[in-house]
DNA sequence: GTCTATACATCGATAGAC
DNA sequence: GTCTATCGATGTATAGAC
């Protein structure tokens, strides 16, 4: 890794860090640069704007989850690898909240992720795709429906009891019991 | 009403105004200043500090939610008010986004609500519960579940298609799904 | 590439006259 | 209660020397 790519990521790691301790919003460049070891205005060597750190951010956190969840190997039963990419995705988000916040939620005002960035995103969404189709489910409202409950599970997880399991020891049950039902009434149809 | 707080009560129309335009945390003293034909310093007449604002608004929020719930008039069957209750809700939350962030989501650094006002949103807790338990559903797992799954349901609606129903239109088939499997798993213990 | 210095904006909050 | 004036902090971004 050349030089300079290595000191971009030496300050996305940083920036993390920052997100971590004073949320994802509370990242100055001023504490950044601080952060590693350099003067607020030397950033600017690097990144054009703080929109742009943002969307390296984006796209090193949508690298990151892609790379965790290649890592795991997923069970030959569909239903089982359904329930085991789930629980990755939420081991992921539960981690670190500030990440699933730039990476999920539109709490930065003006950011936008870059077409480049945004590509690694799809790529995320394709894999959910895949593993939630080789179970059976195949139609957009059964897709939303499954993708809206288990985030909402663990949006209430993580502002009421991060590190807990309140919620989410309920996933399996809850995707099983919708699993069922959708492949029910594609049955009957 | 007294002067006093019919001006009060503009200012914090006002606020909301700005908020659904800036986002909640958009809300700047200087615009509500304008807003409401006064200088920026004028507003302190009437609230300690900002974070006092907010708790105003967060008072005001939570009443207005809990007039529309009084509002209608719910079934007898326990079912189809706990539907109704969800509908009312869901329809609370996308009349008005910003509002909803201030009301249940935790964006505002350092904003608490003070005791006087979180009992008006623990009395909107309360109407939620009642009406869940009137529906067979008393295991605080369940109502976590059911909770969360209407939670999630309103957010992706929220965040993806204010205004649309793509995912709020599967809220009654969903409650459905899950009242009867949690009313047949307490039937079986 | 990194620095110093600074521009420029926004914001919450206070002082004190009227 | 409302105003003018201003403080003080924070923040992004730029200019220009080295």
């Amino acid at each position: 890794m050349p030089r300079r790519e290595a000191k971009v990521a030496a300050i996305v790691d940083s920036a993390w860090k920052l997100a971590r301790e004073h949320g994802i919003a509370g990242v100055s460049l001023h504490a950044l640069a601080r952060e590693v070891g350099m003067r607020q205005p030397s950033l600017y060597a690097y990144f054009d704007s703080k929109l742009a750190l943002y969307d390296a951010m984006f796209a090193d956190g949508n690298r990151r989850l892609i790379q965790q969840l290649d890592l795991v190997k997923l069970p030959r039963d569909p239903r089982a690898a359904l329930k085991k990419f789930f629980a990755e995705f939420v081991a992921f988000a539960l981690e670190d909240p500030a990440r699933y916040e730039l990476l999920f939620e539109r709490h930065i005002p003006g950011f936008t992720p870059s077409p480049t960035s945004y590509v690694l995103a799809e790529e995320v969404l394709a894999r959910a795709y895949k593993v939630i189709n080789e179970v059976g489910i195949t139609k957009q409202g059964d897709i939303d429906c499954i993708v809206a409950m288990v985030a909402g599970l663990m949006e209430a997880q993580l502002s009421n009891d991060p590190g807990g399991n309140r919620w989410i020891r309920h996933l399996n049950r809850l995707v099983d019991l919708y699993v069922d039902d959708a492949l029910e009434r594609s049955r009957q149809s």
